[in-house]
DNA sequence: CATAAAATTGGTAACGTTGTCAAACTCTCA
DNA sequence: TGAGAGTTTGACAACGTTACCAATTTTATG
């Protein structure tokens, strides 16, 4: 029956302190200037209220919202948690908060979530990638909040990047399978390579292995999102084309491994007769044998770069980091190639 | 030089369309009793000056925020980005916006987390477990906004709970070891058993066993998050202790394929050594051989259950569920057990 | 054609907070 | 003891939107 009582305001806490509003707001926000007594007045006040601020109508009046939005593609990627474990890493004891959006690899999507989550806002953007739909490049350009565009380090932040670099990983590899003596080389990708940033990776490893007077045999782009089982397809495709190929480079580790299931259940020989490579460098590849050659990408450290990054432009420190920042990338080599 | 133009607001809209404030207001927000020419008229200024609502200020009159908290342990658990997954795609054409917090497994930073997030006028809390402080209880009930918790099911849910029961995992899998005629049979934790749930699987897993006239020989709870490596000490520091142990049941995947590794580099062959189980039916498991013995946990149904409650209940929607909803596990035989 | 009913538009006042400025009070030091 | 500086407190207005109600126009009805 009893009505429950509405959330109590500022006005509250201030009439029961015997305060005035404003002083009461100084309090709360812990603003200089302010006496021991009245401090305590009002502490108490708000104590006993159970009193909590209302930050819309903070935001609201003093314009930053301290929302940050965070768009990313999906959290079935593997990539993506990891990235935002680290921003949270970054913003823990801040007031700082994530406001999340999914593009679902999908620019216009993109586009629309951002025109959304900007209606709240945010003090601060992180975007995946360094590409967007023409309309969304235009729309971060345009903000005056700081916009760190997360992943990617091959090509021109709208305002500052973390990430690392596509075409780096594929000479990594290229130069790798060359040393290994590889010389009939294939790729598999997945999801069509979107986002843009695994194609980037396949053509500087097909530039790399150009320089050294090879070039790609055969490539496989399956549609599907990435997993086991489309390695495994995607391989078996490749195969049925160019049989006589000898070492395969994946888009991501799931799919390397898949493709290794599916040799193990052929009886192919891994490397012996194929040797196997992915990127990503995720903690399964520790569980099976033998173990998967990758690169690892610093998903947790780009988060966790990018929140820091984030908190000290909003701070105003004059020390902030701006541009393209980029991480280094570790090859892990394994038994596969 | 040019100071950037401050964002357009309603204001400047109506001005441009030659109405009123509240008229735009009402195009903007598709509201009834508009007429065709007026939407047109207001709808063409919107674009013209590239009006984004702000919906911090709408919020603040409207009182709901179409803000959704959602607060999760953390990201690299591997069972709660699928629960992001779900409850994204539940919004998915929804004005509703995550908003995220992580408790790192700590009730206490899940309270503080909790008040934080709430002083942004959610309009519903989503939040992993049914076992929360005192404090965030107490909060959590009085709250006027829907509040769904995720993943557990035997317990009491505040308002209204999807998830699953760890008592039922628990018994699916003594049933099974038993059926199989284990008889010695130990079990591998981690994280110190936070949060409860893993607690209560084990529990209901020794109850069963009981039931059938067996206790569990030992158990080993390690305070490291799990990882493989966890897996694999954890069962070493068992088998030490109980060396004729035949059968260990893991909470989860990632410790019963670390320790299926320690068996594999140590001679002990699976299953007919010694045989393992794990818990959620990660996509891992079908990469490596001996296939896994687990329960698949309904993680993404999960979160889109939760997130298409949460949407018919703030659609004020007269069938909205409510209450306790139990989502089924999956038993998945592998090779292991 | 008059009148009631419905549809459309607008004015005003909030929502809860904080920036700005001014007033009051306290303290220091000549 | 009084001027000047510093500290503490408060009043007011504003942030951009929408709820509520009133005014106006259009449509339907007898």
């Amino acid at each position: 029956m009893a009505k429950t009582a509405p959330r109590p305001t500022l006005r509250d806490v201030a009439d029961h302190a015997g305060v005035s509003v404003i002083s009461a707001s100084r309090v709360m926000r812990e603003a200089p200037n302010v006496s021991e007594s009245l401090r305590v007045r009002v502490k108490v006040a708000a104590t006993a209220l159970g009193y909590t601020p209302n930050r819309i109508a903070g935001s609201l009046r003093g314009q930053s919202s301290d929302l940050i939005a965070v768009i990313v593609p999906s959290m079935s990627n593997n990539v993506f948690p990891d990235i935002l474990d680290g921003i949270d890493a970054a913003f823990q004891g801040s007031s700082l908060r994530t406001v999340l959006g999914m593009s679902r690899y999908d620019m216009a999507e993109e586009e629309a979530i951002l025109r959304d989550l900007l209606s709240w806002n945010p003090s601060g953007v992180i975007i995946s990638g360094l590409e967007h739909s023409a309309g969304a490049s235009e729309i971060l350009s345009g903000l005056q909040c700081p916009v760190i565009e997360v992943m990617d380090s091959d090509g021109d932040p709208i305002d500052t990047s973390v990430g690392f670099s596509m075409s780096s990983a594929g000479h990594i590899m290229a130069d790798h399978f060359v040393e290994r003596g590889y010389r009939r080389i294939g790729y598999v990708g997945a999801w069509g390579e979107r986002p843009a940033r695994s194609r980037k990776r396949r053509l500087a490893f097909e530039a790399r292995l150009a320089e050294h007077g090879l070039s790609l045999i055969d490539h496989q782009i399956e549609d599907a999102q990435s997993s086991f089982a489309t390695g495994a397809a995607g391989l078996a495709k490749l195969m049925s084309r160019s049989p006589n190929i000898d070492a395969v480079f994946f888009a991501n580790d799931d799919l390397a491994l898949g493709a290794m299931m599916h040799c193990h259940a052929h009886g192919i020989l891994v490397p012996n007769d194929l040797a196997l490579a992915g990127f990503n460098g995720l903690d399964i590849r520790d569980g099976i044998t033998p173990r998967l050659t990758t690169i690892r990408s610093p998903r947790a450290e780009i988060g966790a770069r990018a929140g820091q990054i984030m908190l000290d432009r909003i701070g105003g420190r004059s020390d902030a980091e701006h541009g393209r920042i980029d991480m280094p990338l570790s090859f892990l080599p394994g038994e596969t190639t």
